[in-house]
DNA sequence: CTGTTAGCGCCTTCAC
DNA sequence: GTGAAGGCGCTAACAG
């Protein structure tokens, strides 16, 4: 009968270099007051026995659990993964934020809730009991809701606001939604385009308003026309996207070119163009807000705004962590940059 | 100064019951011998207190873990997410991995591994040992391997091998791939295709060799040439893609009609028939073997086999957790239906 | 610098 | 049916 692949645990390493079950302890916690030798001599036990830390031995010991807690919305998370419709914003979260945890040997674990229900409190609170999380990561638009904030600043857990600029607890990071929308809106300009129009989205979502500033400012500098009815209300669905551009393509002087707060709004501004017998980018150009996979594939493929979901989520990461570790970490809100992807859906206007 | 919000331990609700503290613990765990009347109480303690027991604690306590780990392969899953090419494999087993577990109060954590690399066995190793998941999910290609499967047995460990038929240890759950693309190809034999190139994914992937022969099978049943230079080698990705695409059109009788083995070599061969002047699909059909986002947004739209991603990995954490809870789980095969979705570009060939 | 002593919150085993 | 010990693997606090 073999051996019984027993777990090799910090007792096995004590015994195994010669010394107390605390130094090694010490050693695997970068602890202070350890000779180098005996350092040395641990280490090697730990790599020779492949010893590992157990993560829920060391919770129970007091200390940080090694797990970050990244919460997204459910609806809109679970809409995107039954559609297919091909955002990304899952995918480059876990990119920046689980190869983060991974260099800090942390883990981040991604659980869905629900903003509008009556227990996001109940279901937060579950969550944090269950695994007591050294921080949370909280994505558009949980960050902004007061509820969230309140419930984790209550209980002193450090949580960082992704896609957020509001004052605020916890740490703000955001790429500049105002400049972006500025800075694409400018494109236009910069075509020769003097009606531009613009779909907004969810007023849920603080970055909306950002948007809808910028494109704004950058309007009035630019000296085009600034009219209320070349602002269409929608919420970042393909059907309000649908809406606001019939809305936008009826007006008596209707846009040259419409910049939609995202992408199935951009893709849905295509499509009625296309529907309308319009030539994109000839009689109407488009701009994305996104710059999910799909707008690459739509023809012709959408000039669109980056975000830098992966960079966002990294920096949370990191932030949290180190304010973990107790390293001192300013509160300034983190600012990304963004990038303006050109491609064939922007064009002078014809008249 | 506001009452410190501590957390809710199993002591409380015993206090708050007027139980002790065992009984508490045997209400939580559905465990026999305990009157109607106190398991009552003690609900209503748990609830009022929003008591959550720690995942940890329980752990240590000796029982489970309560914890899935989903393991992916590290370049691929990368690469994917950098390039942004809207493939949404991950999604899709979040979706259904996730769920499921969700509703057992189990948690996945997802992790990326290098097969490759000549530390599998440590890196897997270590995330045991830091985890001590309940089961492991192993997602193509970890599941042929035999480095990591041999592991997972010796250590005990409950686990499932998605898109991986073979017999061996663990559970196999697939798709019935050797169907699909028979499936596919009986739908180009009935177009009235008559020579139908194929391209095959890497042979790293046992569900490769399936696709081959469900192909080879079907074009020889349907009486359509049989021809090895029809079969044209690839790895799944778009440059392979191109090359076996050059490879089957440059052929003396080229194909009307190429059965894909992934997205991206399906979109690669549509470019090629492009760039070659060829119409998709009146001189060309193209069928692909994912059904990811982007071919559904490419022009034509792809014809393609959809896979059960999200069936299939919640199929794996059911199995994977009503192991763990014992219950008797036969270890069949789970071969879960696939869908032949059929867009605009397949249609009989012209000549 | 290093070892010893208490728990952390829960479950298992054994009494009652 | 229920309760009382004991210990899981680790770390914090305190000795030496």
């Amino acid at each position: 009968m073999p051996t019984r692949a027993r777990t090799v645990t910090i007792k096995h390493v004590a015994a195994e270099a010669g010394v107390s079950l605390q130094t090694v302890s010490r050693v695997i916690n970068d602890g202070p007051n350890v000779r180098d030798a005996v350092k040395e001599r641990v280490r090697e036990a730990i790599t020779r026995l492949g010893y590992v830390p157990s993560i829920a031995a060391r919770r129970m010991g007091g200390s940080r659990s090694y797990l970050l807690l990244a919460l997204n919305d459910r609806d809109r998370t679970i809409e995107g993964w039954r559609s297919g419709d091909g955002t990304d914003w899952v995918d480059q979260m876990l990119l920046g934020g689980m190869l983060e945890c991974a260099e800090h040997d942390y883990r981040m674990i991604f659980e869905l809730v629900d903003t509008h229900s009556a227990h996001v409190e109940r279901e937060i609170s579950s969550a944090l009991s269950a695994l007591h999380p050294d921080g949370v990561i909280l994505t558009p638009p949980h960050g902004d809701n007061p509820e969230i904030t309140e419930l984790l600043t209550s209980k002193g857990i450090p949580f960082a606001r992704i896609g957020s600029t509001g004052e605020g607890p916890g740490f703000a990071i955001s790429m500049d939604d105002s400049r972006a929308a500025a800075a694409a809106t400018e494109h236009l300009l910069g075509l020769g385009h003097h009606r531009i129009g613009f779909i907004t989205g969810s007023e849920e979502y603080a970055l909306s308003a950002a948007r809808l500033d910028g494109y704004r400012a950058a309007v009035r500098a630019g000296g085009a026309v600034e009219r209320p009815d070349l602002v269409a209300p929608g919420d970042f669905t393909f059907a309000s996207g649908l809406a606001a551009t019939r809305r936008l393509l009826a007006l008596p002087e209707p846009p040259t070119a419409i910049l939609a707060s995202s992408d199935q709004m951009a893709l849905a501004a295509l499509e009625v163009a296309r529907g309308a017998g319009l030539d994109v980018p000839g009689d109407l150009s488009i701009v994305s807000f996104d710059d999910t996979p799909i707008v690459k594939f739509s023809a012709p493929s959408l000039t669109a705004i980056r975000q830098p979901i992966a960079a966002m989520t990294a920096r949370a990461a990191e932030l949290l962590i180190r304010a973990t570790t107790g390293e001192a970490v300013g509160d300034e809100p983190s600012v990304l940059p963004f990038d303006l992807i050109v491609r064939g859906s922007t064009a002078p206007p014809r008249r």
